[in-house]
RNA sequence: GGGAGAUUAGCUCAGUUGGUUUAGAGCACCUGCCUUACAAGCAGGGGGUCACUGGUUCGAGUCCAGUAUUUCCCA
């Protein structure tokens, strides 16, 4: 005896191991077309996440898809190095030996690292398999391995040789802890309290004073200037004057710029362009002197002339009390204000000017921005393009040095202040020995920058790098461009554009034609998860309790493509109770027998090619959703299909008294039911291969997974509204029987009044014999509209009386009757109030006029046939 | 501060160039069923002034403007 219950662990190893084994996964080149897919690589320290499962199984889903429509489907898996996070995991495993990173010389670190790397790293790739994700695991790749270092190499010194990339000394985010720099996306803004200070500057040569509010006192020692706005009337007087720096005494001018808010504070804003952004910039128009006040570690510098050594945050309090005894503090008042703190340390974010490698981004914006806005790349949702214009228009350069160890070193050497950008250090040492000739020079002369790259520089040349585009090789122009990039919207400025950048720059073409961008995942009330909020459910344990199946059902049902989506552990049970729907329905036809003896019920017939015109019903939605990336729809359209036409219709309809049925019969059915498992299996790879198996002997090598994927056919709409309104029918009569508390199967008579649709069916054997099978009926008949007994249901415009032995409960039925009257007589109301309009008959297209007219006709008809049926039943 | 989106049933969402018998699905809820595939199930049911106000139109959930609420992005 099979289980009433579908066990997907039993069977979902099994599976993958078979699919492995057979080398479905592998891709290699041939005469087929290709459909390519490289993987997001996640964070070689990564662990398997819902935005993971999220991402990944759509990925499947379009990979499998394409596999069985006969492409060379090729899905590249891999994992980044994840400069910053995996470089801070291994300084805390060295700090719980006792080792500190400082005693360490560069190659023993790399060492520790690369051992820690072959250790934890990739554990999500062997996560990705539970989930089912069909990856060519023979191309694992990591951008460390040795192509997409060169790869990497190459890239830095093609772009500095073709003046695309520079060194340069700007304002960066800091962390003084890590002592490296940030990009923006590392750093997270939060609102904090904190205080305004308003401090008085005295006007040189006058015994007057500007106030000014700052959040930062301990700057003040790096002020040049102080700046208004050019309207400001208050100040108006103060142009030429300068002011003094309390404390340090520096002279420095009073600016007038537009940067100014006249309503913040006083008006006046200090200026102090090491430390701050805006200040930067507002020093670079007004070519202000630059004091940099503190050092790496966030303790103030020689430059700040007092409290040198101490801490940044002890300066604060510090300077308080200075500025009090000078008489220089007018005020502090509490305050909230945004505040940067590192997301790896959490240590606050110093802006900070210092020398780092930049990519110019203008020239490679361009044809980015370019194929995007004429959809030679396809945005999935579209609105991604509004977001995506927004920031290469407003492009600003790319910062790409990180001070790390763990990354890929930056191939530049120093000869005193002179840099030489290389392959490798003898390339190096041979363009600067051709410059320096006379010197003597030896390679122990140059120094390697000890900066590493940054994380994304390697990223954005993922789909090039993949396939060894930097060699030109065969793969590259086999699987280049690829088909689609599956990723979330968080990281388009991060990733996405820097790949379609590096794709124009270096192949001159596009890295993938399409892009679906997945929305993030929240829980259910909207937050996004995240592991301080512990509300991320444990992906593993999701797939243990309702089966891979179950959690990719679940994933895809709730994922419309671009927005949020609330992520319910609900619709993994769903996805679960799917698998076991489509399980029942194999015990249930597996039980059956063919035999040869049996009639073929003409009612049988007519199901079988009913359920053939729904299915390709269905796969007409389902490929047009697949076409526009809307797989929530399309799983939901198999599902619907699967769950309400199949199993619920057709089984019902084509069930067997006993177990024999049919051999035709049965054919059809699996069949069927066969067509159901492909189209479902990109979405529930495990269950429908196991069913697939079950239902019917294989040969070796027919596997669900490598089966077409089902076409759709031209639907004969005729024969399917014949049954839809047979189905309406039975829908009715089971209503009666439910108000009436009639047995299922206690049979019943059933009369209609003679009409065009009711004598029509009554002509049509298959589906009176149809109807009286699934409704539980003796007779089915028609009558003369004289007729007065049982209880009435009306359908379309017809009448129908349902026949039983027990009282009918005539109050009831004149207050139903009722309702539905009132219902009909707004109905017409509503469209007799449109035909009434003379514009609307005459400007509407006539078939829309022509339909109305049919309404009314119907509604009036209905609204008789209530009227006559109230009367009858007062009569009783 | 600038920009983008969202608002449809208790919840999560569909609703495609404005017209499909005065709005659909899943979940939740209510009623009745252990009907020999499935209680992770079957049959039936209730539930919505489509955020608000105005406009365009013969006709608006759908287009436009404003308001409210809200999410996100950038600074």
């Amino acid at each position: 005896m099979i289980d009433t219950k579908f066990n997907p662990t039993e069977v979902e190893e099994k599976w993958y191991n078979h699919w492995e084994k057979k080398g479905y996964f592998k891709s290699e080149i041939d005469d087929r077309e290709a459909y390519t897919i490289v993987i997001p690589p996640p964070n070689v320290t990564g662990v398997l996440h819902m935005g993971h499962m999220l991402n990944n199984t759509i990925q499947d889903v379009l990979i499998r898809k394409a596999r069985m429509e006969g492409k060379n489907a090729c899905w590249v898996p891999g994992t980044d190095h994840a400069s910053i996070a995996t470089e801070a995991k291994v300084v805390q495993m060295l700090r719980e030996k006792g080792i500190k990173k400082s005693d360490l010389t560069r190659d023993e670190f790399l060492k520790y690292a690369w051992e820690w790397k072959e250790k934890y790293g990739g554990i999500i790739l062997q996560q990705l398999r539970k989930l089912g994700a069909s990856c060519d695991w023979d191309r694992t790749a990591f951008t460390m391995d040795e192509t997409r270092s060169k790869a990497v190499i190459k890239s830095f010194v093609d772009l500095y040789h073709k003046g695309k990339l520079y060194r340069g000394n700007r304002m960066v985010n800091w962390d003084p802890v890590a002592q490296t720099v940030l990009s923006n996306e590392e750093v997270l803004y939060k609102e904090e309290n904190s205080k305004l200070f308003h401090v008085r500057y005295k006007v040189s040569g006058e015994d007057s004073y500007i106030t000014i509010a700052t959040t930062r006192p301990e700057t003040i020692l790096g002020d040049t200037a102080i700046a208004v706005h050019p309207e400001d009337e208050r100040y108006s007087s103060m142009k030429g004057k300068s002011v003094e720096v309390p404390l340090v005494g520096r002279v420095i001018p009073i600016i007038f710029d537009d940067y100014v808010d006249k309503s913040f504070g006083t008006g006046a804003l200090k200026v102090t362009p090491a430390h701050d952004v805006n200040d930067y910039e507002i020093g670079m128009r007004h070519n202000l002197e630059i004091v940099d006040v503190f050092n790496a570690d966030g303790t103030m510098s020689e430059a700040a002339q007092f409290f040198i050594g101490k801490d940044r945050f002890d300066v604060r309090k510090l300077i308080e009390k200075e500025l009090e005894n000078l008489g220089s503090l007018v005020k502090v008042e509490p305050y909230r204000n945004s505040v940067g703190r590192s997301e790896r340390t959490n240590s606050v974010v110093e802006p900070r000017l210092s020398l780092q490698w930049y990519v110019s981004m203008e020239k490679l914006a361009k044809p980015a921005l370019e194929n995007v806005m004429n959809d030679n790349i396809q945005f999935f949702p579209k609105n991604q393009k509004n977001l995506y214009r927004h920031w290469l228009e407003n492009v600003r350069d790319w910062c790409i040095s990180r001070q790390l160890w763990w990354g890929h070193q930056i191939p530049a050497w120093y000869y005193n202040d002179e840099v030489f950008v290389a392959e490798n250090k003898e390339e190096a040492f041979q363009l600067a020995f051709a410059k320096y000739p006379d010197v003597g020079l030896t390679m122990e002369h140059l120094t390697q920058d000890q900066d590493a790259l940054d994380t994304w520089f390697s990223s954005w040349l993922w789909p090039i790098s993949l396939f060894d585009g930097f060699n030109d090789s065969d793969e590259f122009k086999y699987y280049y461009p690829t088909a689609v990039l599956v990723t979330g919207w968080d990281i388009i400025y991060l990733w996405v554009a820097r790949m379609i950048m590096a794709g124009y720059e270096w192949a001159q073409e596009k890295p993938f034609d399409k892009v679906y961008f997945t929305g993030m995942v929240r829980d259910s009330q909207g937050r996004k998860m995240s592991k301080q909020l512990g509300n991320s459910p444990d992906a593993l344990g999701l797939i243990e309790t309702y089966g891979a199946d179950g959690v990719r059902y679940g994933m895809m049902s709730c994922s419309p493509a671009g927005g949020d989506l609330l992520f319910d552990e609900k619709l993994c049970e769903n996805g679960r109770n799917f698998s076991n729907k489509i399980w029942n329905a194999m015990r249930l036809v597996t039980g059956w027998e063919a035999d040869n003896n049996m009639v073929e019920y003409e009612s049988d017939k007519l199901a079988s090619q009913w359920i053939n015109e729904k299915f390709n019903m269905a796969m007409k939605e389902v490929v047009k959703n697949f076409e526009e990336f809307r797989l929530s729809e399309a799983i939901t359209n198999l599902y619907s299909f699967i769950w309400n036409d199949f199993c619920s219709w057709y089984l019902e309809m084509i069930k067997p008294n006993e177990n024999k049925i049919h051999p035709n019969t049965l054919n059809t059915c699996v069949e069927v039911f066969e067509n159901c498992l492909r189209a479902l299996h990109p979405f529930m790879p495990f269950v429908t291969e196991e069913i697939w198996h079950q239902l019917r002997e294989r040969k070796p090598n027919e596997d669900c997974m490598m089966q077409a994927y089902p076409h759709p056919k031209e639907v004969n709409e005729s024969l399917v509204k014949s049954v839809e309104n047979v189905k309406e029918i039975i829908s009715k009569i089971r209503e009666v029987r439910s108000k009436y508390n009639l047995k299922m199967r206690e049979e019943l008579d059933l009369y209609a009044v003679q009409s065009a649709v009711t004598s029509q069916l009554l002509d049509n054997a298959p589906l009176v014999e149809l109807l009286k099978k699934m409704a539980y009926l003796k007779t089915y008949g028609t009558v003369g509209d004289t007729h007065s007994d049982g209880v009435v249901f009306i359908l379309g415009k017809d009448k129908y009386f349902v026949m039983f032995e027990q009282e009918i409960d005539v109050e009831a039925e004149i207050e139903s009757k009722q309702k539905e009257l009132d219902y009909q007589k707004g109905f017409v109301k509503s469209v007799e109030s449109k035909l009434g309009n003379e514009k609307f008959v005459n400007n509407a297209p006539p078939a829309v006029v022509e339909n109305e007219r049919k309404k009314l006709a119907d509604g009036q008809e209905r609204i008789r046939i209530l009227e006559d049926e109230i009367d009858r039943l007062k009569k009783k």
